[in-house]
DNA sequence: CCTTGACCTAAAGTAAGGTTGAGGTATTAG
DNA sequence: CTAATACCTCAACCTTACTTTAGGTCAAGG
């Protein structure tokens, strides 16, 4: 009936790997407390956390993303409903967004590829509106520029 | 004037970097011919196909998808308006299939993180369509399962 | 003929997002 | 008290999607 929970109760609860996990305090998405024996012990509410985590990647965003995502909630205290409603909205106009884009996109696919045409010069299916291709090494972005 | 070109000049036409369509090769993705020194020549219908790789690449699909997708295209032939077509049909409903997934995720974050409940034994947010972050090593899969 | 720029291969490096393994410490059930 | 779990760290490895580097070859102009 403690307070704090272990890694273990953290993965089952919320169906992420314990190594995940441990990554994902790494990448500063988590800060749990260590107990004397120096295991980590998480708030209930970290299980809230790091399922919005998952959520977030399993819709395309990056873990730099989610980071900036989750920098407005407290790290201490248990979160508030208001503060997970602040951040839902953030979240919401990013997904709106890109689902916006990808209506775009098969607008044109219709219009470009479906016809036939595909013409190099004018077609807007080659130069979309984000330049996110042109940034250097790595795997190219994937849907919309973080920036 | 010559039918077959070079990879610098399908560079320069696609906007992709010589060394990633060099690399698409490896991945099966074109299969351009060889002249006497050794060199690449392309059909120029290979710019059209490198450029159906960046569209759909930006889209979100990996390699093997795309892989998939431009297996029914001729390599040595020029493909016809009803190749371009047939695979503009198929690439067209899994783009409709991805817009509706983020969708329904939309849906779900306003009934669910929207209202502060997130309740974890009854949120759909937590057990999504697809398990896609349940098959073992690598970044997890973007958006949907390729299967 | 010689130089310059475009091209070649093969191997190694990079970035994101983790997993796996080795070797050791904590905690808990009996 | 002791065995079985659970947890710890750190380093190495994996996949995808490329880029970079090193060391050489090809093609075209002067």
């Amino acid at each position: 009936m403690s307070e704090r929970i272990s890694i273990g109760q953290v993965a089952e609860r919320t169906g992420l790997s314990i190594s995940a996990i441990r990554f994902y305090e790494t990448q500063g998405l988590v800060h749990p407390a260590r107990n004397a024996g120096g295991q980590r012990r998480y708030l209930r509410s970290d299980i809230r956390r790091l399922s919005f985590v998952l959520i977030a990647q399993q819709l395309g965003f990056s873990m730099k993303d989610i980071h900036e995502c989750l920098a407005s909630l407290p790290d201490e205290r248990t979160p508030t409903k208001a503060d997970w409603a602040k951040i839902s909205r953030g979240f919401r106009r990013e997904l709106d967004a890109r689902i916006a884009m990808m209506q775009r996109m098969r607008e044109r696919l219709d219009g470009c590829i479906g016809c036939g045409c595909l013409s190099l010069k004018n077609c807007t299916l080659y130069n979309p509106e984000d330049r996110a291709w042109r940034r250097g090494a790595g795997p190219r972005y994937l849907l919309g520029d973080p920036d």
